[in-house]
DNA sequence: GTTCGTTGCCTTTTT
DNA sequence: GGCAACGAAC
């Protein structure tokens, strides 16, 4: 007799959510939500919610019976990412963990692990981040022999963005060099040239650069349509964030991801496409409705971040451009009796005071810290306001330029791992060699070459021991010892028995040759050694080196796992200091939006630049309207007369014309005297 | 020939 | 604080 036995699910079939959905939204976002089969367009302006729109509609997927496996839910950014999971998952008692969601590039790079041997890489390539590109790219301009001394060739940060904008738009090299730069016209053929070394090089080398994640994934799918199928019907639901910002290569990622269901949702605000620069194309967004001719489109108006004061500056400064979809932001909240502020200051110095002044007036009057933000169009223009923070002990967290992967020290662990899983990572032997006394350069690829003959590189599974090996290698005298001890932290890398694990692979390498280096090198040894400490608490929740190394190249400092900054970990409290493209997505209850004079927001290059001089201000436009729409109640524009320079003296400066945009009765202009100055 | 520290100039935005 | 060019020291 057969005992019947039935496994009891935890997922509930059908709807039979516990969400009130009506009650919870309003009514555009509603529709949206429910929108039933086909796809969708969903433009959804500053502050309406667009991101509870997206969970919830993953939410009454789920709801509905929907396996999460067969979501696909694409970002920009990892913090939008997870902030999105999350919610969905307090949301639904439903398991979420197998929603296909995250980034395009970690998605990409998921995919392409899985079949890295189509476009001849293996599993275990390596990412290459900014600084591994441009060191890739300075080797393939020397492997081509262009003479740099003679011709004015561009740098390899160029050639890089060149590679990278035609990869991203899909429109050919030559047509890149004729439009935007001209002046490089005449060597297009050596430029080529590079371009082919370039990419041969990366496959040598078993690496892939951000662009390749989208690139090469793209192209496994095209080429292969059995795989391609195979996605197409995991992916029954496709939801696309931040969609104005989408390039070439990601709506062509879309596309065929959602080519066999169809059920493609994409939100976005037009006005807020700010990555042109990047090959993003808002078009994409305009165009949606004739690409998808049977998509709804739904519009999300009512914005229930900002008092109406802010709101309608935003309006009208928007306004000024010409392209965009016709909408009206329409206030909830109810009037604040209180204007934005317009500041004039002397010079940044006065304008860092004022800002530092006025930030400790507010948290008297009840806002704390972090919930206010100071924003700018460039790093740097932090500069003065950093030093005046930190003379009056006011604690901030700032998103700098360099990201948490991109510090030396990291990189430096990182290249130790690179090389235990990807043996031909000729980037990451080099960085290692070089660390080593009296090893620059030149001994590095002495030594690579010596690597090359050796078995090491060969095959595809680990050897049994790098130092039998390494001990027979001619190194210079004085790198000696520093060499013995590396072939030894090297052979604990491969483990005991199989591969180690991330967190034991950092404890090996910080204990070896890599301590003496750090001590070498850095002044401030002992914070980056915290830094690296907690690297290895935050690699211990991978088991897998690839994996870990491909969550960290693809994980920015600001948002999430690892962080950097002194004062984060001292005080939970800090302001926010960020560029414009940071915060976007980001809200705080009070923002100062600083450095507001011509040539600096708008941008000095984008003025210049005179063949479609429009489009470039359009979006410097969008810039600085994405600022303006972080602040919930308070808003602080501010500019400084003269900025001191070194080298010219002090340089006038005119306010921006962002600020003629909207009427002068929007704002209250403040005049801010100095007590102890004399004029 | 190679390494490594010093000096002076410049600073868009990022996965 | 980064990067390139220069020059001293090894």
């Amino acid at each position: 007799m057969a005992r019947k036995y039935t496994i009891e699910s935890t997922v509930p079939s059908g709807p039979g959510g516990t969400i009130d959905y009506k009650a919870e939204l309003n009514e555009q976002q509603y529709a949206a939500v429910t929108s039933l089969l086909g796809p969708s367009l969903v433009i959804a302006g500053a502050g309406s919610g667009k991101t509870r729109t997206l969970t919830y509609r993953v939410a009454y997927l789920l709801d509905n019976g929907i396996p999460p496996e067969n979501i696909l839910l694409l970002t920009f950014t990892n913090k939008a990412a997870r902030e999105m999971l999350d919610r969905v998952e307090q949301l639904v008692p439903h398991e979420t963990r197998s929603i296909w969601g995250g980034t395009f590039h970690s998605i990409g790079n998921r995919l392409l692990r899985r079949h890295a041997e189509k476009v001849g890489l293996t599993n275990s390539f390596s990412i290459m981040d900014r600084e591994d590109q441009k060191d890739l790219m300075a080797a393939s301009i020397a492997s081509v022999g262009v003479n740099t001394k003679e011709v004015r060739f561009p740098k390899p940060e160029v050639l890089a963005n060149m590679f990278s904008l035609s990869e991203n738009t899909g429109i050919e090299l030559q047509e890149i060099i004729e439009a935007r730069y001209p002046y490089f016209e005449e060597l297009h053929e050596s430029i080529d040239s590079v371009q082919t070394a370039y990419c041969k090089r990366k496959l040598v080398t078993n690496s892939a650069d951000f662009d390749d994640l989208l690139v090469l994934t793209v192209r496994v799918l095209e080429e292969n349509p059995e795989i391609a199928g195979y996605y197409q019907s995991q992916f029954q639901f496709v939801l696309v964030d931040e969609y104005q910002d989408t390039n070439w290569v990601q709506s062509q990622f879309i596309d065929i991801c959602a080519a066999k269901h169809g059920n493609l949702m994409v939100v976005g605000d037009d006005a807020q496409s700010i990555y042109s620069w990047r090959g993003a194309d808002f078009e994409h967004i305009l165009e949606f409705p004739k690409t998808y001719p049977k998509a709804k489109t739904y519009k999300i108006e009512t914005n229930y971040r900002s008092v109406p004061e802010v709101l309608e500056l935003a309006n009208h400064a928007i306004s000024a451009n010409a392209r965009q979809f016709e909408k009206t932001l329409k206030a909830s909240r109810p009037q604040r009796e209180q204007l934005p502020a317009l500041i004039a200051l002397n010079d940044p110095a006065t304008q860092a005071s004022f800002v530092a002044q006025r930030v400790l007036e507010l948290r008297d009057e009840g806002i704390e810290l972090e919930e206010m933000a100071v924003l700018y169009r460039a790093h740097f223009h932090a500069m003065e306001l950093q030093m005046e923070l930190t003379n009056r002990g006011i604690p901030f967290n700032i998103t700098s330029g360099l990201r948490f992967f991109e510090q030396a020290h990291v990189k430096d662990v990182a290249a130790f791992m690179k090389l235990a899983v990807n043996r031909r990572d000729e980037l990451a032997f080099k960085r290692i060699a070089r660390m080593l006394p009296g090893i620059g350069a030149v001994s590095a690829d002495k030594l690579w070459r010596q690597w090359l003959k050796s078995p090491l590189p060969k095959g595809d599974s680990p050897p049994q021991s790098f130092s039998a090996h390494l001990t027979s290698f001619k190194v210079p005298l004085k790198a000696n010892s520093a060499w013995q001890q590396l072939s030894y932290t090297m052979d604990e890398l491969l483990g005991d028995d199989g591969p180690a694990s991330p967190e034991e692979m950092i404890t090996s390498v910080m204990g070896g040759v890599y301590d003496d280096y750090m001590r070498s090198k850095f002044p401030n040894y002992d914070n980056r050694i915290q830094d690296l400490d907690q690297l290895k608490r935050y690699s211990a929740q991978f088991n897998d080196v690839t994996e870990f190394l491909g969550q960290l190249a693809l994980l920015s400092g600001v948002d999430g796992g690892p962080s950097s900054g002194e004062q984060k970990k001292d005080h939970s409290e800090a302001l926010t200091l960020s560029s414009v493209h940071q915060a976007k997505g980001l809200e705080w209850r009070a923002v100062f939006v600083i450095w507001l004079t011509e040539g600096m927001f708008p941008n000095a290059r984008v003025l210049e630049e005179d063949d479609d001089e429009e489009s470039g201000l359009e979006e410097e436009r969008r810039l600085f309207y994405v600022a303006v729409t972080r602040a919930k109640d308070e808003l602080y524009l501010s500019y400084p007369y003269m900025w001191p320079s070194s080298r010219s003296g002090d340089i006038m400066q005119r306010p921006s014309r962002f600020l003629d945009d909207f009427p002068g009765e929007l704002v209250e202009e403040w005049e801010v005297g100095s007590a102890g100055a004399s004029w």
